[in-house]
DNA sequence: CCATAATATACCTTTTAGGGTATAAACTCT
DNA sequence: AGAGTTTATACCCTAAAAGGTATATTATGG
């Protein structure tokens, strides 16, 4: 079971959504830029803001550990 | 098994290792301030910074599902 | 208790994220 | 292939995050 990226999260339950990037940011309550930049992988992004989209999916940052042992790479 | 909020693992981790608020601050390269907005919860964090303290813990930020279960609460 | 260290709060400055808009490029789909 | 739609890039502006420092408050231990 992989674990998926922000940016492929989010681009993932948006296209299953039938979503456009405007209509995300209409619904989120963010500028089109930030959706934009989020599905760009953007690092500097605010937490507040990455989390109005999650929330709309089910979902929130949080702390995640570290992969050690490299089953992807296997 | 609790899933620690962002507060609660980084004050947990820096405990452990035994750490100053000061010393974390100059270990990860942010600034002593973050440190103390990110152990006061404030929400409008960088994600890049929070994570230049993460990786220090083995972590990092990432999409975690909302908990529809209720465990908790139940 | 007092001294010292650690953490919290407050003020000011610099840097930059986020928003808006306008243009360009990349997809659809008929 | 071309019209319309969706996404990407580039510009400027404003709001606020982050840093530094200085002061207050809280813990800690001697």
């Amino acid at each position: 079971m992989e674990r998926l990226s922000l940016k492929e999260f989010v681009k993932a339950k948006r296209k299953e959504s039938g979503l456009t990037q405007q209509e995300l940011a209409e619904k989120s309550g963010v500028g089109l830029r930030f959706i934009r930049e989020l599905e760009q992988e953007k690092p500097t992004l605010r937490m507040d803001k990455v989390n109005q989209i999650l929330v709309l999916f089910g979902a929130e940052l949080g702390v995640v550990e570290l992969d050690r042992t490299y089953l992807k790479s296997l």
